[in-house]
DNA sequence: CGCTATTTGTTCAGCGATTGAATTATTTGC
DNA sequence: GCAAATAATTCAATCGCTGAACAAATAGCG
């Protein structure tokens, strides 16, 4: 029940074009097959004269193309499919990690049109130059874009840290981060994308909650409302709420790696005890199967385990049910608290899902007063290692589809 | 970052209108001294002209109405102020619980303007029987109403169970109901309230998530999102998110009572163990201090519980440290999860709030990694007991503010 | 093959709501 | 008593939606 429907703004003679154009072209994001005019009327309540004329401008503005007529049973001229079009706008995904900088674009269907992933150790790197480099793939990905027609009108960066809401890198641990002004020292760089009214020219967000979003565009028929837990050291919870990401009072909501799951535990390094991230955490995870602490990336320890779990080794296998029951235990509480349904195993947890889903359901099942009522249901992520930067492009490209006026209004 | 911000269905040329009479009674209700025909011009972007247009629509409804010119310095001609009208639409709050039944009619500025609470033990009456009697005394309540120039235009009704979303209550254990059709049951009595276009005739919706909202209208400067915490027999949480209740998938959400505290604990009747409510529940804090559980309500367990802390009897002192302990934990949980910086403890809680707010708050301190940077605020309730048919009241009133297109549709 | 029924999409006069400038109203300060 | 200042209203112009009529395109049927 929310009681605010009215944007928040006046609603000036022109918002009602604007919030049109926006309800339409949702309305052909949202579509299984591609909607005639006729459709789109009767979906919205528009009348069928309105709705021709919004889909004028949403054609001349390259969101929308026609697709050749379906085929289609019965009497009466043929339809005209209306698709997102597959040229025009697109939005540009960053993401600086520990062991990688990956950069992709993502059009307004939600394609993942380029992608460049670039290993490296960024830990000893200074961040002006981890920019830079990133700066410099994305600017080969927006010329590889340009060939086929895209326009980059917008960039998400994702990073592993706590980013505020001025976009400073406030703390990246694993990253050896403090306080980086990352728009500022992108700014040095010439712009990466055409600049559209409404469109941020540049979002940092942390990667736990770009790579819920992009779990959220990238599923067409999936929930509008899930928690996506990403495994690394830390262990971050993206909240998807009916289709938006909940950032809390400050931005910094998704902390699930801190919730008690033995209260009088091992002490946390938050200064706490007990937190799920000293029993579900992936160093936890590794020591806990007898696996040295590995210098590098978690990525590798994490594929050693895998195999281990694999070859039936018992070390790994229990210390991974330890594991998943731990965070079954924590899930179970959001569940509680939330009343979600879908629970995605994302980051590390994706590789080692066949391993921790059945503890956590368990948990659920025995902890979750609904639970019988209504299933929850447990599954790993679908995108690979850099969802984040995919989730980070379609937030744009999804930017540019709600609000469409102002892309529009860009060049007439 | 909400991405839908076009209303739902299709903005037709009237819904302008409709959403412009929206925005400046928001801004009116939401404003902290009476606004001006050019103040509201200046907050909202509108146009001086469209918002005196708008502003007749609403005197000539009844929403709004003129206050005396504000003394104000410097020169010009005053500004006459713009108030919610203490005539007019109000909302009718219903509460059936354990030991009493409540009504209460809330008016458009969220004033309580009436009040019944008709103490008796609810659990051996029968469901059509208990809801006769509040009609009974909601009709009573309904003509005092009248005399004073309120229109009631919808009902809430708060019950301390699980309800559908058809206004089914599927349980409610403490009261003896399963399955009650409330709507069915009601509407065989004649209609309490005036049919309004827009908003529903009656909402039937748990006391928990009811006395939150309570708590959102009535603390004027008070934050959009925050915690509210029922601790009765079972403990229930409601959560408000900007303005707005979460109520999660399937209207379940709130079950903070179910949060582990002790993995490993005691059993718990929803099946898991060591749950939040089997170490800080009613029943627990007051077998916990020693007291035997009382027969009747839980009301007088818990004032005798306040009258023995109050003494400084420490078996009650260390229960309440304790409960408060426990509670503690499962809080800071959520904060760190929901990122929230208000706490507020309702219900039976309210009159521990002196025993249990440091151990809530030290809990916070030790377990929430924000805590450093964003104090979170843990308060007592300041509604009374009754807070649940309260804030049913107020969310009735707050859907007129929020849409008022319905109400003055009905008259002309 | 041609006619009709059917559905899609467009055109156009009408209308409601906002806009911006001009106008009126009311008070303070000099 | 007059000018400056602020508040509120009036009014022609304009923007965008509506509803109905109209044009387009196809399947079914004799």
């Amino acid at each position: 029940m929310s009681l605010t429907h009215a944007p928040a703004g006046a609603v000036r003679q022109g918002s009602l074009r604007e919030l049109n154009l926006a309800l339409v072209l949702g309305r052909i994001a949202a579509a299984d097959r591609p909607p005639s005019r006729a459709d789109l009327a009767t979906a919205t309540g528009l009348t069928r004269a309105t709705v021709s004329a919004v889909v004028e401008d949403l054609l001349a503005g390259q969101l929308v193309s026609e697709s050749d007529p379906a085929p289609r049973a019965g009497a009466g001229r043929p339809a005209r499919g209306l698709v997102l079009a597959d040229q025009g706008p697109a939005g540009l995904g960053l993401e600086v990690n520990v062991d990688y900088l990956a950069v992709c674009v993502v059009d307004l269907a939600g394609q993942v049109r380029h992608r460049t992933v670039h290993r490296a150790d960024l830990r000893p790197v200074a961040p002006a130059d981890a920019l830079a480099q990133l700066v410099e793939i994305a600017g080969a990905a927006r010329d590889d874009a340009a060939s086929e027609g895209l326009t980059l009108v917008g960039a998400a960066l994702a990073v592993p840290g706590l980013v505020d809401d001025t976009g400073m890198v406030r703390l990246a641990p694993n990253l050896g981060w403090r306080d980086v002004p990352v728009p500022a020292l992108l700014a040095e760089h010439p712009p990466l994308v055409e600049q559209v009214p409404g469109v941020p020219a540049l979002v940092v967000d942390n990667e736990a909650n770009l790579a819920a979003l992009g779990e959220l565009h990238f599923r067409p028929p999936g929930p509008a409302s899930f928690l996506h837990i990403s495994g690394e050291v830390g262990i971050g919870a993206g909240i998807v709420l009916d289709g938006a990401l909940f950032r809390g009072v400050r931005g910094w909501s998704g902390e699930i790696g801190h919730l008690p799951v033995h209260p009088e535990g091992r002490p946390c390094r938050c200064g706490g005890q007990g937190c799920l991230e000293q029993y579900a955490g992936q160093e936890a995870i590794v020591t806990a199967a007898g696996l040295v602490r590995t210098e590098l990336p978690a990525d590798t320890a994490t594929a050693r385990l895998a195999e281990l779990a694999e070859a039936g080794d018992p070390d790994a296998l229990r210390a991974l049910h330890d594991a998943g029951t731990a965070l079954g235990v924590a899930v179970a509480g959001v569940v509680n608290l939330l009343d979600l349904d879908t629970v995605v195993l994302g980051g590390g947890y994706a590789a080692l899902a066949p391993w921790l889903c059945p503890p956590v359901l368990a948990e659920i099942a025995s902890r979750v007063l609904t639970a019988a009522w209504s299933p929850v249901t447990v599954r790993p992520s679908t995108l690979g290692a850099e969802a984040a930067a995919v989730g980070a492009a379609g937030s744009v490209a999804r930017r540019i589809v709600a609000q469409p006026a102002g892309w529009l209004a860009r060049s007439g």
